[in-house]
DNA sequence: GACAGATGAAGGA
DNA sequence: TCCTTCATCTGTC
């Protein structure tokens, strides 16, 4: 695993953390710490805090911040800062980047993620691939229901899956 | 190689 | 409807 800068970022729903690489956005930290990434990464000290940031990184820091507080406000973010998925394998990039390509309140079961992907049986693996999304909200794994309809899961806690798709709109009683 | 998993579909009560 | 069971595919250890 690389060393990667972890920066906050403040919403109104609390303080995420991204991580960032030379490549670009490598993972963001729900507040509560309900992503397991996060607390690993924490643990096994891999993260650093550097004092002086390079210009791009601010750059993605900034990008970064609109599209949380956009998506957090069921909003399509205007755009993303460059995403680090190296040492992820092919089957998972080809996961998130179809589910980059789901706007706000639009919803897929994880059967039609594994179809778009052109693996329609694959449907237990697509759920393996959000859960190992380390970009949840800008990477809207959220946006992945079960074919009935019901939530399934969320790496972040349900609670997180409920509101944010209540703020676009998806969920009633979110 | 074995096992687990954020599923889906089918069958039965 | 709801629950249970099984098939399927991929990632991880």
């Amino acid at each position: 695993m690389k060393n990667t800068i972890q920066l906050p970022v403040v919403t109104p729903k609390g303080v995420f953390l991204a991580h960032y690489s030379e490549q670009g956005l490598v993972e963001l930290n729900f507040p509560d710490g309900g992503n397991h990434h996060a607390s690993r990464l924490t643990r096994e000290g891999e993260t650093q805090r550097r004092p002086a940031l390079p210009a791009p990184m601010l750059q993605w820091h900034q990008t970064t911040t609109e599209a949380l507080h956009a998506v957090l406000a069921g909003r399509a973010a205007k755009a993303l800062p460059p995403l680090d998925w190296t040492g992820k394998t092919e089957f998972q990039q080809s996961v998130w980047r179809e589910l980059l390509k789901l706007g706000p309140g639009n919803t897929r079961s994880y059967g039609e993620i594994a179809a778009a992907i052109g693996r329609p049986k694959a449907v237990r693996a697509v759920g393996g691939a959000c859960g190992a999304n380390p970009i949840p909200v800008l990477v809207p794994c959220h946006r992945v229901l079960a074919a009935n309809k019901k939530l399934g899961g969320f790496s972040g806690g349900l609670g997180w899956k409920r509101r944010l798709l209540g703020r676009e709109g998806v969920m009633r009683n979110a």
